[in-house]
This record gives structure tokens, sequence and C-alpha cells, in this order.
DNA sequence: CTGAAAGCGCTAACAT
DNA sequence: ATGTTAGCGCTTTCAG
């Protein structure tokens, strides 16, 4: 179980640690002899230097800390894995955290990383998707920032110049009742999401503004905010199929909800899309395993990563980095829509 | 972005870094007087301590690392989700890595856990997972932990005796299959899974076996393994469908291609239950939120999880350990399966 | 109650 | 080509 150190080769080789760290960094020219002489040795011992004391000197970890709400939700594990791939080309890893929306644990998060000095920090959902974020909660984030590089992603800060990498959420909605409307759709509800959330409040006032453009009249009581599960899209459209006036078509916060307003749908008897078309967010896997197949906007939740990824990696090597990426979603047209009944 | 060190403190408080230290530590009484004056500095700078440092003096990091091929598949989030519960109670925090199966990287991982000096390594998939491992790659484990404590979950490897957090997917697989045939099934297929890995092995042998206990014959034609993914079981439901004589009810190797082969059946215009009986394996929570709601064997991830990180701790604090902690799995009855037809 | 100093494992001048 | 040595930031004896 004892650890070697850089010394008991040094020792068993009968040179100096210099010249063992050389012959680990190749950082200057050793004679080739010693050189086999201490290899060997490094494989018979399996020898692996200690990348703390690695770290002490250099400054840098390697580690990039990944903060996020819901790692069982697969829009986060698609970024994670789009952030994964990116990173392998500097090297990085990543120190994973899964925060449940819970504001305290993102400050201990927060905080560990900064112990931990990683070199930078991916923050994802929770208080950066606040619509009234607690200035306390925005001044902790600034806070780190200073000493370590931070970007958001899908998300902002109010009065702080973060840098961010979104998806138009807007746009994308826009796109998605658009969708409807060209069907023929007039009566169109959202469900999910939660009122103090950006996502939802972008959401919902894409999806009222489009309808009013296009001439139609927007009904409050189609508009059921609540979470972002399945269990949520289930209940909230349970609730609409119970109303006397039910929409013929609906958008949802996010695919976990369009799957859970399917289910609901498909108990009380009604067919999706024949007599109610649903349209998601975000295009998970999921979503074309579905039955019927989803039709979404596309996040491009992987693409999400990557970007993040490279904006963080200009921000460690201080480079000039733009305040604000925005990535287009992308309508995705598969069986859960249709034209309205007659 | 200057990190400010101990040495800041202790200079402006006039005081030495080992008071600091203490009064970070509270190992030893300091004056109140002095202890405010340290603590208010401390608030002031918003001084963390350098894990670093304190790591490569304590030899203790607080990190476990957690290798797994393939976040995106919501049962390895889930037991990942269990096992952050657990190491909350003792402080410790992950480092992940997605190996997609491939030992390269796994290699790597390990390597790279191994540098930064993890507290212990949680093990799932890839090659613990393989019916006939490459001695190589099970010596390199075995190197791995002398150094520092491994267990592996749901896997093994051969001639070794490193702790193992298993469920028993015999039993799980005999459940199922029992069940298809207490609902009077007689012709009963297996998809999805790889041959190489001992996960579809094991199940495909419980699946032979419990048959030919219950006096059915196998039908070889019917056990059609490919792999885990959802595409997968839809494939392979697919090219049982086509088959002249085809299977009434079938096992699949997982929630995921279960999910997948509803979808074929659907595809080809046929009803679950009703022509056809399905379940799955694993449980994840989407199981009950498909059409129709998913017949499984629930793993308990989430309890998989919690287990494996009590055996790691065990192993940390080198108390005696069980070699193999095995949890029992149970049969979910929902919707997708019934009595076969007439 | 507090300070001085050694040392954790490694790298990077600076010598030789 | 190789050795010596001074840190990196922190904890921990050992003395006062």
């Amino acid at each position: 179980m004892k650890q070697i150190t850089i010394y008991d080769i040094a020792d068993e080789a009968k040179v100096s640690v210099a010249t063992v760290s050389r012959v680990l960094n190749g950082t200057a020219p050793v004679k080739v002899s010693t050189r086999a002489k201490i290899e060997a040795l490094i494989h018979k011992y399996q020898f692996q230097p200690n990348a703390l004391a690695r770290s002490l000197l250099s400054k840098e970890t390697g580690i990039i800390g990944f903060i996020q709400p819901d790692i069982t939700n697969p829009f986060f594990p698609e970024v994670f894995t789009g952030a994964e791939q990116e990173a392998r080309e500097s090297g990085h890893t990543f120190f994973l955290s899964n925060t449940i929306g819970d504001y305290s644990k993102e400050s201990e998060y927060l905080n560990i990383m900064q112990e931990k000095r990683v070199d930078g920090i991916i923050f994802l959902g929770g208080r950066i998707n606040l619509k009234d974020c607690d200035p306390c909660l925005v001044q902790e984030v600034v806070e780190h920032a200073k000493k370590i590089p931070i970007v958001l992603v899908n998300g902002n800060l109010r009065n702080t110049d973060l840098p961010r990498v979104v998806t138009d959420e807007y746009a994308g909605t826009v796109l998605a009742v658009r969708h409807l409307i060209e069907l023929g759709h007039t009566q169109i509800g959202f469900i999910g999401g939660q009122c103090q959330t950006t996502t939802t409040s972008i959401k919902i006032r894409a999806f009222r503004k489009t309808l009013r453009d296009e001439g139609l009249q927007v009904k409050e009581d189609w508009i059921l905010p609540d979470h972002f599960s399945m269990d949520s899209g289930r209940q909230q459209m349970q609730k609409l199929l119970a109303m006397s006036e039910k929409p013929t078509a609906v958008c949802c916060v996010n695919d976990y909800t369009a799957i859970g307003a399917i289910k609901a749908v498909v108990e009380n008897g009604l067919k999706v899309p024949d007599d109610i078309s649903i349209v998601g967010f975000d295009d998970i896997q999921l979503a074309h395993h579905v039955i019927p197949e989803l039709t979404t906007v596309s996040q491009q939740a992987y693409e999400l990563g990557r970007t993040a990824v490279k904006v963080l990696r200009q921000l460690m090597n201080k480079g000039k980095v733009k305040k604000l990426t925005t990535l287009e979603p992308q309508l995705v047209i598969r069986q859960s829509t249709a034209a309205p009944r007659r």
C-alpha cells in the first residue's frame, strides 16, 4: 500500500531525484544508460508521480469542476459527454457534482472545487437559472470567479460579466409554437418548468408572444408550469385533460415533461398526435425511442458541452473570450405533432 | 486571480503560520483575540486553504474515483447518485470518468486516479464485466489495487480477490422468466447484451436453465444478443418479428433494450403485452413512464451505489471487508407482460 | 498560547 | 550529463 516516490527510484538507481524528474518529464537530456536504468525501476515499481506535489508547484491540476443539478436527467449527461470529449484534447478530467438545485450544495461544491484548485468550473442549473437570484448567491460566484475561471451554461447571473454559453431558448420556443400553428392548431397550452426559473419564463414569454403575433389568443389557464420531471408533465397534462375546454396541442418545457404528458394522454384513452399534439424541448436521445417519437427542439446538448469547455479553455489561457456564445436550437419534427382533428 | 496563502494571512495578522493553521483546524487553543483577528482576515480574503498542500501531507484527498462506461445510460447515474449520497457522510466527492467500455480509457483513468491519489476507486463495467478478460488487463487492476482501495460493482476479475458488490443477476433473470412462464408463455426469446460480457452470459444461462427446469424447449434462434442500447433492442426485436415462428414473450438484457423492443413491436402494428410480452432488467426510472409501463427486474441501482461506497470506506479504513456483497433483485410487475393470446 | 523548523513529493534554477 | 537546493502551501512536532 505504500506509495513509492521519486526518492525511492533515485536511491535505487544511485542518481539524484533531479535526474529521475528529468526522465519523467523529458525536460533535459539524460545519458541513455542511466535513463534505461531509471525507466526499468519506474516500470518495476509501477511508479506514478504524485500529481498533488506536481500541482502544488505548477498551479495546475488538470481538473475541471462540473456543477450540474441532476445527473439523472439525460440532458446533463449529454452535455457532460460533449464536455468530456472536448476536454480530452487538453488532457483535462472532471470533478462532478450533483446539486439537485440545492443552493447550499452549490456553495459547498464551489468551495471544495476552490480548495482543490480545479483549473476551471462549468456551471449548469441551480442559481444561475433563477429569474431573481439572491444577490448573496450571485456575489459568491463572482468571488470565486476572481480566483478561478467559471463559465455559465444555459443560465445567467445578473449584473455580472461571467462568460456564458447558452441555447437560444426563446428562438427555440418560437420554432415549436410556429410549427404547431402551421399545422393548424389554435388552441395551444404550455406545460412544465418552474416559474422562478429563467428557462421557464423565457419559454413562456416566447410562447405568449408567438401566439399573439400570430393573432391567437393566449389562454392563461392552459399555462401550467410546475416542475421538470416526467411525473410533473403527467400531472399537468392530467389537469389539462380534466378541463371542460382543452387545447389541441401542448408545448412542454423539456422532453422529460413531454414524455410524462404523452403518458397522461394515453392513460386517458386518447392518442398522440391524433387527439392532441405534443412538442418537447432538448432532444434527448430518448426522444426518438418513445412512442410516438417526440417532435422537439434540439438544444445540441453535446455541442453545448464542447463549447463550454472551449470557452473555459480560452479563459484558462487568459485569451480573450466571447462573453456570450449562443447556439441556435433546431426544430426536429417527428411523430408527436400533427394537424388537429377536422 | 492570485491565490492567497496561509502566509499572507499570518503576515497581516502578525502571527506565525502555525497559529493560522491552528485556527483553521481547531487543532490547539488560540487566544480569543488573535483568533478573531485571523478569522476576520480569512473572511476578508475569502481564504480557502490549498487542499493540494494538505493532501500532500495527510495522504488523503477526499476524492473517490468513479469509473463507469456510459453516463448516458440512466442506470449508471442512478448508481452514482446512491454513491454520492452515501459518500456525503464521510465528506467524499467524486472524480468521474466515462470509459465507453474502452479498455485503454480505463487504463488511462486508472493511472490518472492513481496519480491524483484518490482515496479509493469504484469500478463499473468495461473489463470487469468480461467473461474472458485479458490477464494483462486484470493484472493492471490488481497492481493498482495494491496501492489504492478498489471495489468492483456488478463485475469480477478472475483469480482476484478484490471486494465486489453485485446484483444477483442470475436470480433476477430466473424471476423474470418464471413470471413469463407463470403467465402461460411457452415460447420465450431473449434479446440484447454482448456475449463476451458476464452480465449477458449469466442472464442467458439463467434463461436457458429456467426454461429447461420448467420443461420448456430452448429455441436458440430466439436468443439474440447484440448490444445494450435501445437501438439494439429495436433491431433484434425486428429480427424476431420477421421470423416465421415467433415467441410470445421476450426477456431483455436491460430496460434500454426492452424499450427499443417495445418500439419495434409497435412499429410492426402489434401490441405489448397483447401480442407479445416484454420484460426488462434494471428498473430505471423511465421504466414506469414508458408506454406500456415496463415489467422489469429491479437492481436497486441506488442501493448498489450506496453499498459500494460503504464497502469502499471499510477498505479505506483498513477494516475487514466482505469480499462479496450480493443485492437481491426484485421483480416489478407492470404493464408490459400478460398472458399469451388465447 | 505561540513560534521555528522540518517535511510531504516534486520541479526548476543554479552549479558542477 | 548530473547533483544540490530552494521552494510550492500546509501541518505538526518541539521549544519556548
